[in-house]
RNA sequence: GGGGAGAUACCGAAGCGGUCAAACGGGGCAGACUGUAAAUCUGUUGGCUUAGCCUUCGGAGGUUCGAAUCCUCCUCUCCCCA
């Protein structure tokens, strides 16, 4: 994997730049649509390809290696070849599920053991077989095991949780090295910072993090329910550490503003389940704000849903309508929303990257940030 | 024509003397959602000057300290038989 800074901004710490991986070019910063089990959910993959203009996914390791099964996806020769995706994918570690999960799971030095949320059954997790499981995925990006802490946390829980995770991606790193691609193109090991809320723990993850010498670094354990204001702080606080020569990853994040703030403080990659999950449930969100449209006040508006949107559903239909299909439960409604969500997030990022190399990121991030996070 | 059942809030439906402004569903309205156990979950749903008061359980009377609940009459609906 190759990263290239193309610009840097003078009034803050954003980048532009560009990643090359073996399933082809990422233009920085970057939104990553989420695509858990193998799926971007409720959209199809050539409107994940064409219309939103995504270039590159997330699929989550826990959740594949469960159901399909891991050996059905090397069968299908990995997971491009199973839902027909060619260009990047990242997993995820299953270090999420250690969170969400928590009541299910038992976690250890040695690794964690978690109860399936299908069938009950308990499946042991170490660095070392999520490693392999990445491996018979087929990421390009394959992100190191680890614990995302809670919010709050107290401080010797995230401290021991910290070094944990650390002992843990000294494990996946050298797994990594003893372990071979399967399917003829690089796969590239992300780290990732923890250190909960804590200044100095984070900036301890965040050194030993950038000791590493990885081709890219993630930060995890933020927007868990911390104030955005605290998320941001350990954003710069780990970006100030992190080598600036190569990509970083802000794991989970977020709404429209939280993702301007990531790219301000110097975050070039970025994934959320917001723009699906919200948009199945409803929200829209717009360069002008965030729509409910649920609401009564929508119903009969028959503008389209976005006259400005990047996407043809934006210019297909109407406001009036797509509160139809949600007020009759129609599966449509939340498939345009998610569609119109994340064609959004991607013109987000791209307009991001243009006034980065224009020059006028910072004074426009400020206007925007303001803009999106209206309620309409 | 004969026999029977019933009328409760936006709809369906419990309640069968006080703890009933009335369970529970649905619908309506609003909110939440951040490396997806989520096409899910939560709140609210008579009015008001809201620790209280006012008006509501088909209509009109009545019994009772007290009625959605008991009695009388009326109106309407449904079912069965002819």
């Amino acid at each position: 994997m190759i990263f290239e800074l193309k610009k840097t901004d003078d009034k803050s710490s954003a980048r532009a730049g560009e990643i090359t991986t073996g399933h082809g070019k990422i233009k920085t910063p970057i939104f990553m649509p989420v695509g858990t089990v193998g799926s971007v959910k409720g959209i199809h993959i050539s409107d994940v390809k064409n219309d939103i203009d995504a270039e590159i996914i997330l699929g989550n390791t826990y959740h594949l290696y469960l159901r399909p099964g891991t050996d059905i996806i090397e069968k299908a020769g990995g997971l491009h070849k199973f839902n027909g995706w060619d260009k990047p994918i990242l997993t995820d570690s299953g270090g999420y599920q250690v969170y969400s999960l928590s009541d299910t799971r038992k976690l250890t030095n040695e690794g964690v053991v978690f109860q399936s949320h299908i069938d009950g059954s308990r499946h042991n997790f170490t660095p070392e077989n999520v490693i392999d499981i990445q491996r018979k995925i087929g990421a390009d990006i394959i992100m190191a095991f680890d614990e995302c802490t809670p919010y709050p946390c107290e401080y010797n829980y995230a401290r021991n949780s910290m070094d944990i995770t650390h002992s843990w991606l000294d494990r996946c790193i050298t797994h990594m090295k003893n372990t071979e691609p399967l399917y003829g193109y690089e796969q590239t090991l992300f780290p990732i910072v923890q250190g909960s809320t804590y200044k100095d723990l984070r900036k301890k993850s965040a050194e030993y993090i950038a000791s590493c010498g990885a081709d890219g670094n993630a930060i995890g354990g933020l927007s868990v329910g911390e104030p955005h204001e605290m998320m941001y702080e350990m954003t710069e606080l780990v970006c100030g550490i992190l080598p600036k020569d190569k990509p970083r990853y802000l794991m989970g994040v977020g709404t429209p503003a939280n993702i301007l703030e990531g790219i301000s403080h110097g975050v070039d990659m970025f994934d959320c389940v917001m723009p699906t999950r919200n948009g199945r449930n409803g929200m829209l969100f717009t360069k002008n704000g965030i729509i409910n449209i649920k609401n009564e006040k929508w119903k009969d508006d028959f503008s389209l849903i976005d006259e400005e949107g990047d996407s043809y559903v934006d210019k297909q239909y109407t406001k009036a309508y797509l509160r139809h299909l949600f007020t009759a439960k129609e599966m449509l409604g939340g498939m345009i929303a998610s569609q119109h969500n994340l064609a959004f997030y991607l013109w987000l990022v791209r307009e991001a990257r243009k006034h980065i190399i224009d020059g006028d990121f910072a004074q426009w991030k400020n206007v925007m940030v303001k803009k999106v996070a209206q309620r309409l």
